[in-house]
RNA sequence: GGGCGAGUAGCUCAAUUGGAUAGAGCAACGGCCUUCUAAGCCGUAGGUUACAGGUUCGAUCCCUGUCUCGCCUACCA
């Protein structure tokens, strides 16, 4: 309803405009008052008026005003038109009838189907443990998804793994040769740590795996001139093997990537974040997706092939915005295939992405590789299952990537463009992101040495190659430690089960929310003191926000549905037309799906934490200011509870959003 | 050198994409628990939006220039 007054607005003043003044507008902005005294709609025309009609914009504005109350008459749904400020024209609406359409609508609104979205994030080396910066990726990526889902797209959720690369390799390397393990010696390690669980973490594989990661990366740069060149050749050996396949190497390889990915899975499942597809990049390699994709990039002349300058011998293609018409060699071309014959990760990525949009023809085989309670999660693989779903072929995609790599992802959005995939290429995203970062005083107190010089820095760069970082395991249980702590002294009457569910969905909100609240350009320097914060603007606030609401139902003797069903066959008109403080809880839920819109369009989830989080101060607000259950007027008592059951229903549908639960209790 | 991003209160960040008095949270100070939970609420203080011009009714936002910081820019992935 929100929706059909402002389209009923935009028309009667398209309208007196063309009858008034024959003059047609483009777009019409449409505004909120500062104020909620002011009213809900806000029109700053008269501003623009103003030259063309050669009048000042309030005389516009009273004049449109005039007009405005004969063409929107009471019964239209609007209550007031008056012209304020310099030529601001305010509008308010029937607040009684608006918030009886809200009392009774019903969740699922928005219907299924639509174009078939990929949505790809998370996408960590599987070659060490995730950190913090794999979290803002996995969480966004996942926040992201679930909004999709909320609007009624049919979303993919994938998981790209790119267990052939140099990571990889240099984490074999460390097994092999610099610790000495035999093959079985690896498998015997991987399947003791399963048999201890992810529960000891400092003994859990992935976390090893950093550690040595964090070791062979330093043992390259170590030793005599003649040491490191041997070093670094074993290292180019073994990740080619592991490219190869089929091979010893390649075996160990492989055991090691996938019992790093399965503990990747399980570290985001704790977070409520799930997959449908892992696809590998073995499998891109070995089911020759590049021999393809070459051709149809030869095909399409958007390679070429170098002879002179600096990249005599590769296969290259022009930069986004590069390239000249002069007969010198373009020396800032992008390298797809070396001299040698090898391709890069952007030309493995652009057969990737032509798969991704259905129109590289082939196509993964697929088994299934990780069982969630609602749905499996499956993998790509050489011979795979005849029966599953369909990954590929999608209308829209999403890559959720750091914003390190815009240039490689504009490179691929290129070559799809060159290729004559313009309408791919045109809903390729990719939705970048600032890195998290450390704060020095937080890398301090981690133990690191912190240098001089990086001391006065605003924050240091995670570096796995140093196994600096925060990893995101040790996180949540810090969080959940902390939280834990605070639920044991505040709900000593609950088991010591329920207390420690209530603690882990607390430390999940905090964390959540605080990857969030920031919007997407910021580089995030985190600290402990800002991360486990459960005050002021995180996740626990709005979590004790919807707790508290909840509680009132409790006590009540009424549900919350049966509250607004009461509230809806009631006259309140002037209860509500005179109560800002309550018609701030419904007109947030009247926006709420615009704000949803606005959030896919600008693709920022920041904007729906926000939000959130400010529906959750006006209920605090509300909480504070009216005492619900010692109200003795009926009447008022009915439209305190229904307040209360919209705040309730909209906080959890926003956390929802976000992954974030409402606990029983706080 | 070139490309991208950022610079806003002591700190960390917002600002409906050009609108009304630039807002939140921390931190500081002062209040509020016999109430549906104080992980809360109220108040005070804190600003030349890096700097200099320009565009216009109107600029934190757009343009030009300058300064500072970060990232990217390899036949690494």
């Amino acid at each position: 309803m929100y929706r059909e007054l402002q389209q009923q607005l935009t028309e009667a003043v398209r309208k007196i405009l063309k009858t008034s003044w024959e003059i047609e507008i483009g777009e019409l902005v449409m505004e909120q008052p500062p104020e909620l005294s002011m009213g809900e709609f806000a029109l700053p025309v008269a501003f623009e008026l103003a030259r063309k009609v050669r009048k000042a914009p309030r005389l516009i504005a009273t004049e449109l005003v005039e007009k405005l109350r004969a063409e929107l008459p009471p019964e239209t749904g609007f209550a007031a038109f008056e012209a304020a400020g310099a030529g601001y024209i305010n509008v308010r609406i029937e607040r009684a009838r608006l918030a009886r359409t809200l009392a009774l609508e019903t969740p699922s609104r928005h219907k299924a189907g639509g174009p078939h979205i990929l949505v790809e994030h998370t996408s960590i080396n599987p070659n060490k443990a995730a950190h913090v910066g794999h979290l803002r990726n996995a969480i966004l990526g996942d926040t992201l998804v679930r909004i999709l889902r909320a609007t009624g797209h049919r979303v993919g959720v994938q998981n790209y793994i790119d267990n052939t690369g140099v990571q990889v390799a240099d984490v074999v390397v460390g097994f092999l040769h610099l610790e000495g393990k035999s093959p079985q010696e690896i498998d015997a390690l991987i399947e003791s740590c399963e048999a201890l669980g992810v529960q000891a973490r400092e003994e859990r594989f992935d976390y090893i795996c950093w550690r040595l990661y964090a070791r062979v990366s330093q043992w390259y740069e170590e030793g005599t001139e003649e040491q490191q060149r041997l070093r670094k050749s074993l290292r180019y050996e073994t990740l080619h093997a592991i490219e190869m396949g089929e091979v010893e190497t390649a075996l160990v390889a492989d055991r090691i990537s996938t019992a790093v990915l399965r503990l990747h899975l399980l570290t985001m499942q704790r977070l409520g974040i799930t997959y449908d597809f892992l696809p590998r990049e073995s499998e891109i390699l070995h089911l020759k997706f590049w021999d393809r994709a070459f051709a149809l990039l030869k095909e399409s002349g958007v390679l070429y092939y170098e002879t002179s300058g600096k990249n005599t011998g590769c296969w290259v293609m022009t930069r986004p915005g590069g390239g000249s018409a002069t007969e010198e060699p373009d020396e800032d071309a992008k390298v797809i295939v070396r001299s040698n014959g090898t391709v890069t990760y952007v030309g493995k990525d652009i057969a990737y992405h032509l798969w991704k949009f259905g129109l590289l023809g082939a196509d993964f085989g697929y088994r299934k590789f990780f069982e969630y309670p609602d749905h499996t999660c499956w993998i790509s693989s050489m011979t795979g299952e005849s029966e599953h779903p369909n990954f590929g072929g999608a209308g829209a995609i999403y890559n959720v990537i750091d914003a390190r790599q815009s240039d490689p992802q504009a490179n691929v959005v290129q070559a799809l463009r060159e290729m004559g995939h313009a309408e791919s290429a045109d809903h390729y995203t990719h939705f970048s992101y600032e890195m998290v970062a450390l704060t020095p005083r937080c890398a301090a107190e981690l133990g690191y040495h912190v240098g001089e010089e990086d001391r006065s820095r605003a924050y240091i760069e995670v570096s796995g190659r140093k196994g600096f970082g925060v990893k995101a395991d040790d996180l949540l249980d810090k969080l959940t430690a902390a939280t834990l702590k605070e639920t044991d002294a505040r709900q000593p009457e609950r088991s010591g089960a329920e207390r420690t569910k209530i603690a882990e969905q607390i430390a999940i909100g905090a964390l959540r929310y605080f990857m969030l609240k920031f919007t997407r350009s910021s580089v995030i320097a985190f600290d402990f003191k800002d991360a486990l914060s459960f005050e002021g603007e995180t996740g626990p606030y709005v979590q004790y926000a919807a707790v508290r609401a909840r509680n009132i139902f409790r006590k009540s003797g009424i549900s919350p549905e049966q509250a607004l069903d009461a509230f809806s066959t009631m006259d309140l008109v002037q209860a509500l037309q005179s109560a800002d403080d309550l018609w701030a809880i419904w007109l947030r839920a009247a926006r709420r799906d615009p704000m949803l819109e606005a959030t896919i369009q600008s693709a920022e989830p920041a904007t729906l934490a926000r939000y959130c989080f400010q529906l959750a101060q006006e209920f605090n607000n509300f909480y504070h200011k009216h005492h619900i259950l010692t109200e003795e007027n009926e009447a008022r008592r009915t439209l305190l509870l229904a307040t209360a059951a919209v705040a309730l229903r909209e906080l959890t549908t926003l956390l929802q959003w976000m992954g974030i639960e409402v606990p029983e209790a706080m």
